[in-house]
DNA sequence: TGTACATCAGTGAACGCGCGTTCACTGATGTAC
DNA sequence: TGTACATCAGTGAACGCGCGTTCACTGATGTAC
């Protein structure tokens, strides 16, 4: 509102290199904000700029484009959602404590990290080539992290890599899918978050029972 | 290339509502086709007509906007991924036959209605809020079609509603995930194609067994 | 500590461009007699 | 069958608009002495 002539963009006594940190945060910020209603092929770099409180021109001191930003977000979400991956599979304990865990850790996350899971579920299929060619790849090593997790488990003391991978794949798509679910739970109904918690862990529990009786069905 | 100063853009001889309708295809098909490689919301008026080609302002004469051509994309889309579910619902037989002719008519119906699968994968989650929500409401009918459809099944005979349609729901889940792997297969590898019908069978296995053990498992 | 110069994040103006949408029109198709 | 009129899918031109990107600039921060 109010026009300032001499411009003082960001407050004294901080370094340079903080400050331009700062305003590609805000950027960063910014866009993972709008993209909450689009996704990232129909963002804008004035659209962008005007909700991060820069000139247009401003972006460029940040990114070549904005699909160096989009890669950034991609990394940067992975990254997060990384971490709660090894969180899950860090879990001891009994089959069904391990379960009621798990799923209260993607509960968790999804809501402390609602912009980036968003972002991911978006563009994990409707982005472009080399942005979901990215989330492939780094869901593949999340499969081979799990399966390498399952594999220490004395349950799974007599399973071939292959029967090792699928059944990790499994979980991963579960955990994706529950993910989601929360996501598009209506925001703060604690009712409808704990409607499909409850399902995850009965499915989690059957997959469970699967994974029991696997080798002997199987042989 | 050429001009033509006497526009008839229509082979003469048909009626002018089969020449309308011939002309409301070209713009969904060119659509559905530019929709391979981005998304509904990214997608532009003159983009369609120029793929279809129409003039730009005859799109007017089709669809108020492109929303409205979007709602109709959903619906052929649901519509034909409906077909497949029936097909797979309709299948009888010994549970490994069942689940072989699962994964097959899954991996020809990606195969046959491409476009429809990958629209559909794109705006399940990538989508505004509407187009989300009426992806959202027919994969809960498709759940409870399915519940429904393992109620008749014997081995269901002592299953509570509830489980079953967690049961039905992973399924549901399954299958989508299964189809969007398809998807993702670089475009016709059969081997792709076959690693992952084969990791699908597998997981269906392991939830077949999971189902066969579950109620006494629980009780 | 003070002074002179270098750096560079951020600016405002300008550009050319493709967009969605409207409009009055055209001429093939359809209909009434 | 022929004729006069109505319908309406499709057109080309025009509009105003917001876009991405560039440019020379400004002035606070950083550095050398």
């Amino acid at each position: 509102m109010s026009h300032t002539p001499t411009p003082t963009p960001h407050p004294a006594g901080t370094s340079r290199a903080a400050q331009k940190e700062q305003s590609r945060r805000a950027l960063l910020d910014a866009a993972l904000l709008l993209l909450d209603h689009q996704n990232l092929s129909s963002l804008g770099v004035r659209e962008v700029t005007r909700a991060a409180g820069l000139s247009p021109a401003g972006f460029y001191r940040h990114f070549r484009d904005l699909d160096e930003l989009g890669v950034t977000l991609v990394t940067e979400s992975l990254g997060s959602l990384h971490l709660m991956i090894e969180k899950v599979l860090a879990e001891q304990g009994e089959p069904e404590r391990l379960i009621e865990r798990t799923v209260a850790v993607i509960a968790r996350h999804v809501r402390e990290h609602r912009a980036h899971i968003r972002f991911l579920a978006r563009e994990r299929h409707g982005g472009v080539q080399p942005v979901r060619a990215a989330i492939a790849a780094e869901f593949a090593a999340f499969t081979e992290q799990t399966a390498a997790a399952l594999s220490l488990q004395e349950e799974s003391a007599d399973w071939s890599a292959a029967d090792l991978s699928m059944l990790a794949a499994l979980y991963v798509e579960h955990l994706v899918g529950t993910a989601a679910a929360f996501l598009e739970a209506p925001a703060g109904s604690r009712a409808a978050e704990q409607r499909i918690a409850a399902r995850a862990r009965d499915q989690l529990r059957l997959i469970s029972i699967g994974r029991r009786h696997w080798t002997s069905a199987k042989g």
